[in-house]
DNA sequence: CGACTGACTCGAT
DNA sequence: TATCGAGCCAGTC
């Protein structure tokens, strides 16, 4: 089975875009989800270079820690306005927004 | 082919 | 919380 970057990054934002309001989901996750675990890295890649006119909530995706991208503060402001619980320190209360299948 | 890097993860300190 | 190290994978040079 060889890796075939074009189908999982399809996979990775048909996965993105379901993920409902006031739920994240972690890059390993999303990779899992794909099919290919410790694949996050790419994911990362995926988000990055996602092009913006798939309006895909990427802001919903961060890393297992639940600290956001680098540099974009902006994605906190938009999870604390969907409902996701925000820690002091700015990260991200995966214990309660980790999106988990069990209650969609 | 080797070295370095990154929107990663996990465990230890 | 912050920082490391090791493991991870693809891209770039």
């Amino acid at each position: 089975m060889t890796f075939d970057h074009e189908a999982f990054i399809n996979e990775v934002y048909d996965i993105v875009r379901q993920i409902p309001s006031g739920r994240v989901l972690s890059y390993g996750r999303v990779a899992e989800l794909a099919g290919w675990p410790n694949y996050a890295r790419a994911v990362g890649r995926a988000m990055k270079e996602a092009p913006l006119t798939l309006n895909l909530p990427c802001h919903r995706v961060v890393n297992s820690q639940g600290r956001t991208v680098p540099g974009w503060h902006q994605q906190t402001i938009l999870l604390m306005s969907e409902g996701v619980s925000i820690k002091d320190n700015g990260c991200v209360d995966m214990k309660k927004a980790e999106w988990q299948m069990d209650n969609y």
